[in-house]
DNA sequence: CATATTACAAAAAATATAACATGTAATTAA
DNA sequence: TTAATTACATGTTATATTTTTTGTAATATG
């Protein structure tokens, strides 16, 4: 029996939540095992069961919000409707979720070094994700005739490349005050109207 | 006359060598003054007479390099023929000009931010350059009739923007190891097409 | 008389030191 | 027996101190 009343499982979710309020309040780099420790009414040495490290805790918030945007565009994604549109709504919804976290954590991405963060397989996991997403749109796209001259693949890596500075946080993060959707939309059309 | 016997421009010229090459070994940021004073075999005090501050050499420097890449790239623009081909060969340069600076320095764009050197006139200059250029290659492009659904800025806004990974050095430090031209090259297709 | 020097004040970087956080092991409690 | 604690070794970060660099002014030189 843990000492605390809570399960294993309990004691890491809420050792989660409490992490991710401490993010939001001192960065991602500068927030304490201690305090969320403290906060747990637990010496800070317990987290180690639960956790292996620090980093491993840092990680699990980042997969979960990762596993969020995810689903959330999967669910465009299998919705029923024109290709074009759904490919627009995505790149939208995308957009959308990436510009929201930098408005939320503005700590979060100050000094995001991608070279890194790749390597991590739950990065990697959310890539081919978001990659598989858009091959299938495309995919569909391609059997409505609506796209011709590339294979889905290209297409789609196409479509990524170009859309960038929509989706890639160091970018978001520069554009942060303005409102880039009418751009992102005529982007994606043009792109759209290119790949026929 | 002068003590060393140099005139107020040679000096110059020699302290902005010598600048540039304090820069490609310590970096954009830990460079000394009192180093390329004693290189030039003057007091760094001396240094005083050519540039207002240390910050103004710098700002020299970039400039230099800024205005190569412009005339390089109006050089292009300039050029006879199709232009389709002659945007597409605009993109590629400037893309490769990116490259090659990241390639020579990697530590000058290591924590490159825009942010601040936006406001800088020679930097607003070159972004006003790039944009004029390419709105000719657009406006060109259109009278030859080979774009029609957009205004000339509309259309190099568009093209600047979903090229961004090409271009952007924080984009083009984290590539530098691919060779990206097919891609850029398939992408200004794609995006010319679209623009048809 | 434009361009250098030296001398000096202010700002910034480098270094040493103290405080604190992280991670591990041995031990204890439910 | 799982999950906590305490005690401690090892890193890391923050702070104080010193040194170096930057910028200015008064002065000297070709």
């Amino acid at each position: 029996m843990p000492k605390t009343g809570l399960s294993s499982g309990e004691m890491k979710e809420k050792a989660l939540q409490i992490t991710e309020e401490k993010i939001r309040r001192y960065g991602f780099e500068k927030f304490r095992l201690t305090d969320i420790a403290k906060e747990l009414k637990v010496s800070h040495a317990a987290l180690y069961n639960h956790f292996p490290d620090k980093a491993a805790l840092l990680d699990a918030i980042s997969e979960r919000w990762l596993t969020r945007i995810d689903t959330a565009l999967a669910h465009i994604a299998a919705k029923p409707g024109s290709p074009r549109q759904l490919i627009l709504e995505w790149f939208l919804a995308y957009h959308e979720c990436k510009k929201e976290k930098v408005l939320k954590d503005p700590e979060l991405f100050k000094s995001f070094n991608m070279a890194a963060e790749l390597h991590k397989p739950f990065i990697i996991q959310h890539l081919q994700n978001l990659h598989a997403q858009l091959n299938a749109l495309v995919q569909k796209a391609l059997d409505a005739g609506e796209i011709a001259n590339q294979s889905p693949e290209t297409a789609s890596r196409l479509l990524l490349e170009a859309t960038v500075s929509f989706h890639h946080p160091r970018m978001v993060l520069d554009h942060k005050d303005e409102d880039r959707q009418p751009l992102l939309k005529n982007l994606v059309a043009v792109l759209l109207d290119g790949l026929k």
